[in-house]
DNA sequence: GCGGCAATCCAAAGCGCTTTGAAATGCCGT
DNA sequence: ACGGCATTTCAAAGCGCTTTGGATTGCCGC
């Protein structure tokens, strides 16, 4: 059933049809009424392709998905995948992920743009200056960057948490509790996220006179065993930490376990607050001391990201606005006072 | 750059210069390398939404994505996005992902088929007689099932892990060593992976006589938590388990904190082997006490998956040719001798 | 009764590609 | 020199939609 059999059988013409399906207000409604009702009677729907070609809408959004031997996705993607679901579910946007050579993104952005492809795009993890974005906002094609890139010359529209603030304000209930020597175990230190957290905890620490030292900082990809090794490596010098705040909970088992190797028993030994980003497959609140955290729902995010895609998409959005998530601090039984 | 303007520059109608590039015969070698140099120069490229109406192909292929309020999104599913960038990337092949009602998949099977919007589906984590493996089957378009549906009149072409085998071999060994009571914590039972597995126990210990005890098997969600939980339950009871073989590590760290919790030492008290889909963030060697495992790659999988799906696209493959790939026993420390 | 203005509706021209059916062209043997 | 046969090329007709520019209709005031 395409448009041509409805309006002959509606005896008008493909115009009028398309118009009063489309919404156009140079149609009649009683006209209206009778199209959308033999639409829906005979399961009328608009090829996408036809349309796309006519319009050079495509109904879709795009995420250049980084791939390579030696590169895994992040499994926080999957959180934002059941976010954008929540939003898209209902509204058939669709998503397309076109895997790129992570060394090579820009042939692939240039290729959907070019190809409209796609009506917008969803940038996540983003560096400083980061090229994606510039790309994007070069080519012209309405986009939304999941966090934050700084020393772009131009402003762009985003969501992102407050990193900084998190991170502050757990480095701040630490120092408050009395410790002296507290670390950062962060994530790929390239990333924006973790340059906000970083800042966090200096600012926190530098408000008590206090500074981060070079030795107790590190920053690896986000995994159990980096977790580890960075503990590990933290924890048996000398002049341990007597707190640790770390960027993920994947991160934080890690920690847990190099604790326990080395018989510190948390909180007494050690304090540790980590962020969650709301995984449902594995809770700070269920781990064997149960996790203090700075939390925000990346699901959320995701969802408001496509709701913010759609909206641009539509036209109902433009500009560059910011969103800045606040992030809240959750405290359970994995801190305490120094000794 | 169209192929109108294309064709006007090399003096040739469009229809030379199409069959030119799309490498049909009726073309000349020399007319054939004029229009190839000459679209390389410019940088020509096809128009997909065109092709695809003229066509009716689309060059993508589709996953529908069931999601839902308290739906969540497995994180297995990054590792066979990984696996699928791992070949599609350099094949210019996109995957798109329509959110769907988890509800109501088939609105959504309908829609994207009807649409044309993908040329061949992507199914995972079947179910026994599984509607949407019937739906594409009855639909007519190209598709792969990631792991099997059993009770379908009719074959179909996928990729499975020999899930029986695995777990098969696996208790096998725990009875070798022993083992007298021997619990399953498995996934969801309504799906195939689950049942599978499962036969593999029951076989294992039928060959020694022994059964698999209605109270000695769990099946729920594979998160930390339904681990932890389903563990507690286990070994609280009265005749608990020496041996517990589980499907993910998701819920082995669950298991692990229990044991830890009830004061049972691995594998002294407790001997356990997990399945273990290869994360990255997450590997088994390095829990606190290295894990046994039945190891099987869900990435690698992924790009098996997104190669045949191309050869099927593209008429290289058909048939309903299925693959059971064998699984690795990987031993490490968890595992002793009972007591 | 008529010009003028909305309100409706329509035919036809794209969008950029593939493919059908037909027309040139070149070459062969006779 | 000419019919016959490949080989190579082409014009034009779709694919199914949107949208431009016009045509038609109905209704108003005068």
């Amino acid at each position: 059933m395409n448009l041509k059999q409805l309006s002959l059988m509606l005896e008008l013409s493909q115009t009028t049809v398309s118009r009063a399906l489309n919404g156009y207000p140079e149609v009649s409604e009683e006209t209206r009424r009778r199209v959308t009702d033999a639409a829906k009677r005979h399961g009328y729907r608009p090829n996408p392709s036809a349309r796309r070609l006519a319009t050079g809408k495509a109904g879709m959004i795009g995420y250049v998905m980084p791939t390579g031997a030696s590169v895994d996705i992040d499994p926080h993607f999957v959180e934002f995948l059941s976010g954008l679901g929540d939003y898209a579910r209902g509204h058939e946007l669709d998503l397309v992920l076109s895997p790129a050579d992570a060394q090579d993104e820009e042939t692939t952005y240039r290729r959907i743009v070019a190809n409209k492809q796609v009506d917008a795009l969803y940038i996540s993890a983003p560096y400083n200056a980061d090229k994606r974005v510039a790309l994007a906002h070069q080519l012209g094609i309405p986009f939304i960057v999941h966090g934050r890139s700084e020393g772009l010359d131009f402003d762009y529209p985003f969501i992102d948490i407050d990193n900084e603030g998190a991170f502050h304000d757990a480095t701040r209930l630490l120092v408050q509790l009395g410790h002296k020597r507290v670390a950062l175990i962060n994530g790929d230190d390239t990333q924006t996220f973790a340059i906000f957290r970083e800042r966090g905890v200096r600012r926190a620490l530098a408000e008590s006179g206090l500074v981060l030292e070079p030795k107790n900082i590190r920053s690896e990809i986000m995994t159990e065993e980096n977790g580890y090794r960075a503990a590990r490596r933290l924890l048996e010098g000398p002049e341990a930490p007597t707190a640790i705040v770390c960027s993920s909970l994947l991160m934080a088992l890690g920690i847990v376990r190099a604790a326990r190797d080395l018989n510190l028993s948390m909180p007494r030994d050690l304090s540790l607050v980590s962020h969650d980003d709301v995984f449902h497959w594995l809770k700070p609140e269920h781990f064997s001391v149960p996790l203090t955290t700075t939390r925000s729902s990346i699901r959320a995010a995701g969802a408001r990201v496509a709701e913010r895609l759609a909206a641009r998409i539509s036209g109902l959005e433009d500009g560059a606005r910011g969103e800045v998530w606040p992030v809240d601090l959750v405290v359970r039984g994995s801190i305490s006072g120094a000794r």
